[in-house]
DNA sequence: TGTACATCAGTGAACGCGCGTTCACTGATGTAC
DNA sequence: TGTACATCAGTGAACGCGCGTTCACTGATGTAC
């Protein structure tokens, strides 16, 4: 039943990739196992180690390679808009219920950053070079923002710091109602600072 | 050897939450079993169900009673201090480096806000009700604010929820320079806000 | 075009380990007499 | 004051389970002839 082309076996190892970061992103990297994973995309667990040498190689690729596709699709919009709307547009679509709602589709750092800060040297370097990517596209967006890429705005780091924590707090809470606060208090804070006309 | 006297259980019950609460705000709530909990104290792990119906009633425990030493340590100096200058304060004293390092001693919502949002109801029960405590905190602390404690101020949860992506945000970057500049640019901006003259 | 074969992606049993939880027990305690 | 005893905090072996990882294997593949 199993039949194999020559990019068959990059082909699975970007499956694996991708719902690992899903997974990852859903349940925390300790809540996830190989063997579940393999199962998700329909393999069994033996065949993992042709693909990666350890669980953690994969934990960085799912930080910085499984992400890309979220990150655009909370992006790719407010980049089209530009300027004060581009602004809102990112904040809007970050700070709000369906990106609460869904981790598994949303920003690597408010679901990973805290089991990522225990984990591995190569799992954090994976993750930094994913969140100074997020950065920069950040700070382009920005108005007044040189175009210098390698150091992040002060603007871009206050603005995903603010956007990061109250998803994480609206995520954590147990009551309705006061995650909805979060986020709404957190909306109208961050679009008056960063998106004022 | 040992000796017990009436409050002795009591003692123990008490020296159990306190070793978990700091162990969970430092490995992460998954990272830590009962039985290295009870041998950091001295004992065995049989003995813990003498105290905690499951891990779950511990953690949740952990989550409201033993994380008030570190709160009134971060509050209470601004608190006395009151005003622009208290709400400047909390904010050096939160976003900064001492407490990025010092996770095991500092505020519970970016240490395990992530974990909590995974977890079981009594849990995320606990975590909330922490939550709002200290949101009812930094809300008597900001200027203009009304006493009405049982719904937070919208700039208490702008500023909290900045101040723990900040935190979040600056334990799990590989990079020494950027984590700085991560708490840098928040303290900045977040004093600029909230505490202006 | 048809057959033999080397390759290698994927299989599944097995490993050592640590987890949360249970339970029969031990032995120091405060109390009753 | 001194002794016998019920209590119960803490012990440690055992449980079933899932984890990450290893490894001998299987069988479909593209290629050589």
């Amino acid at each position: 039943m199993v039949r194999y082309s020559k990019e068959h076996k990059e082909e699975t190892r970007r499956r694996i990739v991708e719902a690992a970061s899903r997974a990852y992103r859903r349940e925390g990297i300790g809540g996830v196992g190989i063997g579940e994973l393999m199962g998700e995309i329909g393999l069994t667990h033996g065949g993992f180690y042709a693909h990666f040498a350890s669980k953690d190689a994969l934990v960085a690729e799912a930080c910085e390679q499984g992400t890309a596709e979220s990150t655009d699709r909370i992006l790719a919009r407010a980049e089209k808009a530009g300027g004060a709307e581009g602004v809102r547009t990112l904040i809007d679509a970050y700070v709000s219920a369906l990106h609460r709602d869904l981790p598994e589709r949303g920003c690597l750092m408010p679901a990973l950053a805290a089991d990522v800060s225990r984990g591995a040297p190569e799992v954090r370097g994976a993750f930094t070079r994913t969140l100074r990517r997020m950065l920069g596209r950040i700070g382009r967006l920005l108005p007044g923002a040189g175009s210098r890429d390698d150091a992040p705005s002060d603007e871009a780091l206050a603005l995903l710091s603010g956007m990061v924590g109250a998803v994480l707090l609206a995520r954590a809470v147990d009551d309705p109602e006061l995650s909805e606060r979060i986020l709404a208090a957190n909306r109208r804070f961050l679009a008056e600072t960063f998106a004022a006309e």
